[in-house]
Order: structure tokens, then C-alpha cells, then sequence
RNA sequence: GUGGAUGUAGCUCAGUUGGUUAGAGCGUCGGAUUGUGGUUCCGAAAGUCGGGGGUUCGAAUCCCCUCAUCCACCCCA
């Protein structure tokens, strides 16, 4: 015998997992939608070369890679953005800009696994590309914000950053060329505070540590989005670049308090540097207030040159990526997942098999309109039925026994209330029954 | 990839300084005079003690390796 086991970092999804994980992609693509978004599909395997040297030094690591049958170096998607850009740069043609698409899709990383962090997850992305207004990155913005609504979540804080303002700053400083390694070791200051960050950007970045003073006063910008706008120009000087990013973000922040956003969620934080190295504008992770350390499930950003390697049109783009599995994982750990584990609401108990005949046709007439049905498939006790159709979370039993068809009637059980009540029913005139499962269902 | 912790029935765990047929609760299944469930009572099934190797008369218990999970670093969704 084979042991059954699946790989670390993968795992089987059970009923009681997937319905909640459906649920919360369909309210995804609602929410996509509603913004004129389109869904598309792109393959898990792409040429390798299409993949490496996009993401980061970090997801060529831990690039899924291998040679297939023809030959060809392949690669599995460590993201939905790469493939985006290859994708836009083959079909912008047909596309046509600006494009807007989603993409739920599952994505593989070969790290580490930890809570809420696995080796195939699913990514759900939206993304604009074709245009560099900041109405894409406002609209971006109110996506984040509308997702997370919809999948129920108050307590979440987007954090906004402008990559521009650091590059800006970097520019002054002549320090552009070293701008990975800084910004690495700034997206530690939450970790390990001023002293330590400014040490560490001397000794991984090799900069002086005036240098590293000057960079570090940006993350002394604290407090609400307006007061860490008021304060930013003192500190990024005369750079054209940073600038035009703080300009950038005060155009962003109004946008967002012009739709609707509540202020309270937003935070301009320039310790955010992080997000892959094809990001050059806007950044956004969101963080759950409740659960901070599990991470963002949700982040993403513009990135005007990506396109640009797949293509000799510049093509810019922004978007985010919403972190389904971790979203769920988080929603476990809060307590917020219902355990739902039929997704039909209506239970038919199964008396004798010589009235099997009568319950398919019941089963039939419900379905037909509309409603969920499960028939149990043995006629077990029906004490035991009941106790099957409690268990699994059905709403109303349906009990027909020789009686009830005999006198052309149906017990209509709500399981919560234990109370039942007689309805007409013949397969000929099945309106009542219909209407009173209708009624039911909806208190 | 590096460091640390954990790994005993489906789940949560107990298992004394290594010593006979490894236990409990919950869950599951069956039953309590043959059609009404989340309570109670009775009963049953279920464990290669994560896997492999070693030390020993004897290992769930000690040692090594390996796999998995969790935590930290790193990075990210």
C-alpha cells in the first residue's frame, strides 16, 4: 500500500474549507466586476525565461522549475503579475488599452511553509494596464477596500507607500544603484527600530551613516495621512522624483476620501518598501488589525516597466493581489469562518424503497424550483436521518412517510426551531410545498 | 535555506526513573419494544506510539537520521 500523504506546503481542501473558499472567491469576482474588470486565464507553466529575473532574487529561488518532455525549460507561475506582462505584450493588439482583468488563480512558491503561508496558494489579482493616471491607482485603492468589506472584514489598515519617494530621495543622494538593499533593510525599521535599521543599512548597503540618517528620516514621518504628507517635503528636498510621489499620494488620499473611503483605514507608511522589484509607483498592503502577524493579504502596486521586457511598447500598470488562502487562514484563526457543511438547505428523508419513486419526483419538483435538495440515501432510521441532516447543517427536513403520501401532504421540519408543520402536497399541485420552503428559507 | 519546539486513536491530550495485552475525554458507529435529531444510559470499532535505524533481555520513553507541523530569521499572499 501506498501512503497517502500530499507535499509540504499542499493540501487537500475538505467540504467544510472549500465551501467558505468558494464563497469568498465569488465575492471577489463581484467585487471585480462591479469595477468593469474582466476575468482571464493563463497557463501555471510558462518558459522559464519568461519568469526568472521578474519577481525578485528571492522568487527565482524559489522558482518551481523543470525540464519537460520536449526539452524546454519551464517554470510554474510564482505570481499572476508576470504572467500578466507577457500576456498584455502578446495581446495588447487585440486588447486594447486601458485593459482592465482579474485572475483567480493558484500560484507556487517553494519557501518556507508557516501559518498562513504555503507552497500552492490562490492569488486572486485585478490589475489596469495601459495607463499612468492616478484614477487607476485610486480605483486600485477602493478595489482593496471594497474586497475586503465584502468578505466581511472592519478592522484592516491599507498601508500606502510611493516607491518614487524613496528613489527620489536615493537620487539626491546619489544612491540610486543601492536602492534593493536599503529598501530591504528599511522594511525591518518596524522590527528593529532607528538605531538598528541605520546600522544595518551601513553594513548590508554600504552607506555612510549620514547617508542612512537622511534615508531614516522619512520613516520619522508619522501619524495620520495628512500629517505624514504636511511632513514629507521637508524631508525628500529638492527631488523632482519624490515630488511628483508625494503629489502622487496626496492626489491619492483625496480620491479615496472623495469615493467614500473611511480615513481611519489608510496609512501612509514609508517603512514599506517591500512588494517585488518590478514596482515603481504606489504601494499597498493591507494588514488585518486583529491579526497583524500572519501578514498582508492583500498587496500590490504600479509597475510601469514591467511590460516593458516582454515588449518594445511601454505599457504601464497597476493592480494588487488578494492572498486567498492566508485571507482563510486568518479568517480560521479569528473565529470568522462558518462551518457550513452542505451547501443545499433542504434534507428529503428516505422512509422505503417502494416510495423511492415519490422522493425522486419531490427532490425533482424542489430543485426545479430553485432550491437546494439532498436525499438520503438509505432508509436508515429516521431518528438517525435527522441526526445526519442536523450534523451537516440543513435547514428544513422534508419528512414524507407512507402517511404523509398517502394523504397527499408533507412535513416541512425546520431543524433549528424543531418545529414542523403539515403542508398539501401531491406531485401534481406542488406550489404550496414550494411556497412554504420558500418561506422558510428566507426567515 | 538557517536556528528552535513539537509529532501517542478522526480531534484534544495522559502515559510515572525504559518493564507484561498503550489509556481518557470528545467524535464516529450500533443499541435502549420497529416514523421524529443536538440531552442521558449501555456497547463497539479504531493506534505501524510520524517513518527508518541503533543501544538494551526489553523502547512511546535513550541516541542518530528522515518526514511533517508550529515559531523565529529571511521573504512574501
Amino acid at each position: 500500500m501506498i501512503t497517502p500523504r500530499t507535499l509540504k506546503g499542499f493540501r487537500d481542501y475538505l467540504p467544510e474549507v472549500m465551501i467558505p473558499r468558494e464563497q469568498a472567491m465569488q465575492t471577489a469576482r463581484t467585487v471585480f466586476r462591479r469595477y468593469g474588470f474582466s476575468p482571464i486565464d493563463t497557463p501555471a507553466l510558462e518558459h522559464l525565461d519568461v519568469l526568472t529575473g521578474k519577481g525578485s532574487e528571492e522568487t527565482d529561488r524559489q522558482l518551481y522549475r523543470f525540464v519537460d518532455n520536449g526539452g524546454r525549460d519551464v517554470g510554474m507561475r510564482f505570481d499572476l503579475t508576470v504572467p500578466l506582462a507577457r500576456f498584455v505584450a502578446q495581446h495588447i493588439g487585440k486588447l486594447g488599452t486601458p485593459f482592465k482583468r482579474y485572475h483567480l488563480a493558484p500560484v507556487w512558491r517553494g519557501e518556507n511553509t508557516q501559518a498562513g503561508r504555503y507552497r500552492e496558494f490562490m492569488q486572486c489579482d485585478f490589475d489596469c494596464v495601459g495607463t499612468q493616471s492616478v484614477v487607476s491607482d485610486i480605483e486600485t485603492l477602493l478595489v482593496i477596500h471594497d474586497l475586503m468589506t465584502a468578505l466581511g472584514f472592519e478592522r484592516f489598515t491599507i498601508h500606502i507607500n510611493n516607491r518614487q519617494i524613496l528613489t527620489g530621495l536615493l537620487e539626491r543622494l546619489q544612491l540610486a544603484q543601492l536602492s534593493l538593499p536599503i529598501l530591504r533593510s528599511l522594511d525591518k525599521l518596524p522590527k528593529i527600530g532607528v538605531e538598528k535599521t541605520a546600522a544595518e543599512m551601513v553594513s548590508a548597503a554600504g552607506i555612510t551613516p549620514d547617508q542612512a540618517d537622511q534615508v531614516l528620516r522619512l520613516a520619522a514621518c508619522d501619524g495620520t495621512p495628512t500629517e505624514v504628507l504636511d511632513q514629507l517635503p521637508d524631508v525628500i528636498g529638492d527631488s523632482d522624483t519624490a515630488r511628483a510621489g508625494v503629489q502622487r499620494l496626496r492626489e491619492l488620499m483625496q480620491g479615496a476620501a472623495a469615493a467614500g473611503v473611511d480615513p481611519a483605514r489608510l496609512k501612509l507608511d514609508v517603512s514599506i518598501a517591500r512588494g517585488l522589484d518590478y514596482y515603481t509607483g504606489v504601494i499597498f498592503e493591507t494588514f488585518l488589525d486583529d491579526l497583524p502577524k500572519i501578514g498582508s493579504v492583500c498587496s500590490g502596486g504600479r509597475y510601469d516597466n514591467l511590460v516593458a521586457t516582454y515588449s518594445k511598447q511601454s505599457l504601464p500598470g497597476v493592480g494588487a493581489s488578494l492572498g486567498l488562502d492566508r485571507l482563510l487562514a486568518a479568517m480560521e484563526q479569528l473565529k470568522l469562518l462558518p462551518t457550513v457543511r452542505t451547501p443545499a438547505p433542504v434534507f428529503i428523508a428516505y422512509f422505503d424503497r417502494d416510495s423511492l419513486d415519490a422522493y425522486l419526483r419531490l427532490a425533482a419538483t424542489v430543485r426545479a424550483a430553485g432550491i437546494g435538495v439532498e436525499l438520503y440515501p438509505e432508509p436508515k432510521k429516521l431518528g438517525q436521518q435527522l441526526k445526519y441532516a442536523d450534523s451537516r447543517g440543513f435547514r428544513i427536513a422534508l419528512i414524507a412517510g407512507g402517511n404523509e403520501l398517502a394523504e397527499s401532504r408533507c412535513q416541512v421540519k425546520d431543524l433549528q426551531s424543531k418545529t414542523a408543520t403539515d403542508v398539501p402536497y401531491s406531485p401534481d399541485q406542488p406550489e404550496p410545498l414550494i411556497e412554504a420552503l420558500k418561506e422558510a428559507l428566507n426567515t
